[in-house]
DNA sequence: ATGTCGCTTTGAAAGCGA
């Protein structure tokens, strides 16, 4: 049985964990990582999960972004954040200024090492968030390339909603995107700087277009008006790995879906899940 | 149409973030 594993920004997992763990079986997922949970650790519908299968490590912190990964083949090693990680907003009376819940880290499986990443948004090219969402992604490059040069061999994939169209063709009209974030050129320079650290979009060679995000507003959907920003950059080992993906386009559809739908790479590994299957033949 | 969501503060409606 190979492994399948997806990422997804679920926009609240609390209004819509039934229709997420739902997706996990009928999709026959092995790993999640979401992003935009939307509340802290302790609000995380984690027995839905549970129930099903699955165990989950999250990491909230209040009703703003928030990641976690879902699991049914082990959840090892996990690590909050990234060592240079920037911090932003409103600084607490002691002065400091708390870091967001936007990456995590699990070792799944026999050693699959996966991130779960929320990018900041950046808001507008001239808002203080747009430096940050920069220097977070190069912060987040540079801890990566560190981590691969010590571990070159090691199965890493970087998934998330990383709010950057790396490409004209990842936006349904450039012109409607004109002097915006996702598409700005240093936007693209510091994602294309993950591929020169020695990572690759796994999903765009097994699936060239398709959007995996179209907003609420202004039926963006029904004329399929979308981005393409949620991306699984993994590391050579990982990506010799990949036999297939999916972008699951359905998942925009029915009863209050989340803006952003599933990504899913499918690995040729063994389940663990196979140890223990009994052998009925 | 800045046209929809989800969460929070707050006790119906507004602000924030996306």
């Amino acid at each position: 049985m190979p492994v399948r594993i997806a990422t997804w920004n679920v926009n609240s997992i609390r209004a819509r964990s039934g229709r997420v763990v739902d997706w996990l079986q009928r999709a026959d997922i092995d790993v999640l990582a979401l992003q935009e949970i939307k509340c802290r650790d302790d609000q995380f519908p984690a027995a839905a999960f549970e129930a099903a299968g699955y165990e989950v490590a999250t990491h909230g912190f209040n009703q703003w972004n928030g990641v976690a990964v879902a699991s049914r083949v082990g959840i090892a090693d996990v690590e909050l954040g990234f060592p240079g990680m920037p911090a932003f907003g409103k600084p607490l009376p002691d002065g400091t200024v708390p870091l967001e819940a936007r990456a995590m880290a699990a070792t799944v499986g026999d050693g699959i090492r996966v991130w779960s990443l929320y990018v900041p948004n950046g808001r507008d090219l001239a808002d203080p968030h747009y430096p940050y969402k920069l220097a977070w992604l190069d912060r987040l490059r540079a801890a990566t390339a560190e981590r691969l040069a010590g571990n070159p061999d090691e199965p890493v994939a970087l998934m998330g909603d990383w709010n950057v169209a790396p490409l004209d063709s990842d936006v349904w009209d450039m012109a409607v995107f004109e002097g915006s974030t996702h598409v700005s050129q240093p936007e693209r320079d510091a994602f294309a700087a993950f591929e020169t650290a020695g990572l690759t979009d796994v999903v765009r060679p097994l699936i060239p277009t398709g959007y995996t995000y179209w907003d609420y507003k202004q039926l963006r959907f029904p004329r399929n008006e979308g981005m393409r920003i949620d991306f699984v950059l993994a590391s050579r080992a990982f990506a010799d790995l990949v036999t297939g993906a999916s972008i699951e386009r359905n998942e925009r559809k029915g009863d209050a879906p989340s803006d952003h739908v599933p990504v899913v790479v499918e690995l040729d590994v063994e389940s663990p899940l196979d140890d223990d299957r009994p052998m009925i033949f």
